[in-house]
DNA sequence: TGGATGATTTTGGTACGCCATATTATGGTA
DNA sequence: TACCATAATATGGCGTACCAAAATCATCCA
């Protein structure tokens, strides 16, 4: 569908943004929110008509997620969505929980008050969203909790990594946030995660944050299991 | 790949790769070893001369770069070979130490001694080539050591993020392994790793490998100390 | 029925043109 | 001479048209 619909803020549209850059958003979006589902063609000149742009600007785009992984190009076939496996799924979360646990037990050994309380502040955020059903919400809050863990400690490098990845797990979290207990479950994990922070205890934030992705992964291999049947 | 094997003989050998792949490898090489440096333009019409293609094909390569982040995009200016500053490089060894590391574990967990054996080969190659002063091979048959560490417990996610942030630091590379004793105590500390997984020390292999990738960033430091005044 | 043949679709690739902006000459005036 | 307005150039951003090769689909004939 359109879903330009989501102008939450007066966004001045013009500066800086090329033509590609608004295109690769919306098709990125497309593909991470399941407009675009996995094994779907993406077809040029049917892109081209959608976006109203020209093929130099598709090509481009599709190139850029190609290299992110979200596209799959398919030998003298074109590019489709990329179909995400089960072990794939695995791998992912195994890499954001040592990246995440690198960067709490960082965030951890700062002693800084203030990184503790601008997680609270994401976890309340958080909680809130859970209370008000707005999954959305719930998962821009915890992209936002990462982030405050990565950039409190000045690793946009290791962030950019993650960022990467997840959008490849997107529709994944956005199902493992919704089973049974996740909404209390999540946010206590994550709370464990800032308590240890708190506390300057950096294995402890380490363990945490292993153990929260640790989790999430689990909840993603049984909800692969249930609707993949095979790749 | 395509192995059907009929008439083989009369097969013409098409070059599985594009022209766009081509011509993507030519561009990252030139990156990668220096005939492109960084802050360098990459002026468009100029690539399609050198590389003898048309612009569509340029622009393409020139977005996979960027999203590489070997080349960065100045607005109105045009794409950059992209500079690589202290902090960033330091970020680059610092996830290569977490996921290396993360490797290593794996591999000891495994008490497969093929495994140590494949990397025991690799590191004579690396030990040959260190001999012969072939710095090119010291640098192949490192990257070989690595992908045998993430390939033999099936980790090819976490592997292409490596070799991703591996070509950023590449200069670097080449260079911390020219330093004084670094042919004697490179191996040394790769073999150290290679003891810890034969005998199946998770935690031992796990502390090596991040020790060697952190005493290699230590060098990059100090090399870009003494080459770069400031960012 | 089965296979050769042709039409269609789609990607891979090229060439060219237009516009907007940024930089650099250039030239004229105070 | 100093300085500022203007023109020329360089370059990226974007679009269109076109062609070739490959895959796929439809068709028709032995």
């Amino acid at each position: 569908m359109n879903d330009d619909g989501l102008s939450t803020a007066i966004r001045v549209e013009r500066p800086a943004k090329t033509l590609r850059e608004l295109a690769l958003d919306k098709v990125r979006e497309a593909i991470v929110n399941g407009y675009f589902r996995p094994g779907d063609r993406l077809v040029e000149r049917d892109l081209c008509a959608q976006l109203g742009v020209s093929r130099t600007i598709v090509r481009e785009v599709l190139r850029h997620l190609e290299s992110e992984g979200l596209v799959a190009n398919l030998p003298n076939k074109g590019p489709i969505v990329a179909q995400l496996n089960h072990d794939e799924a695995k791998q992912i979360y195994e890499i954001r929980a040592a990246l995440e646990g690198m960067a709490a037990r960082l965030c951890a050994e700062q002693n800084n008050p203030a990184i503790a309380d601008a997680l609270d502040k994401s976890l309340e955020d958080i909680r809130q969203s859970y209370r008000g059903k707005d999954m959305a919400g719930v998962l821009a809050h915890t992209s936002s909790f990462y982030q405050t863990l990565f950039s409190s400690v000045d690793r946009h490098v290791a962030w950019g990594v993650v960022n990467l990845l997840t959008v490849r797990i997107n529709h994944l979290r956005s199902m493992t946030i919704k089973t049974r207990d996740r909404d209390v479950q999540g946010p206590a994990q994550m709370a464990r995660i800032v308590d240890a922070i708190r506390r300057g205890d950096g294995e402890g934030a380490y363990r945490a944050a292993m153990e929260h992705v640790a989790s999430a992964s689990a909840i993603a291999q049984a909800v692969l299991s249930d609707r993949q049947p095979a790749d």
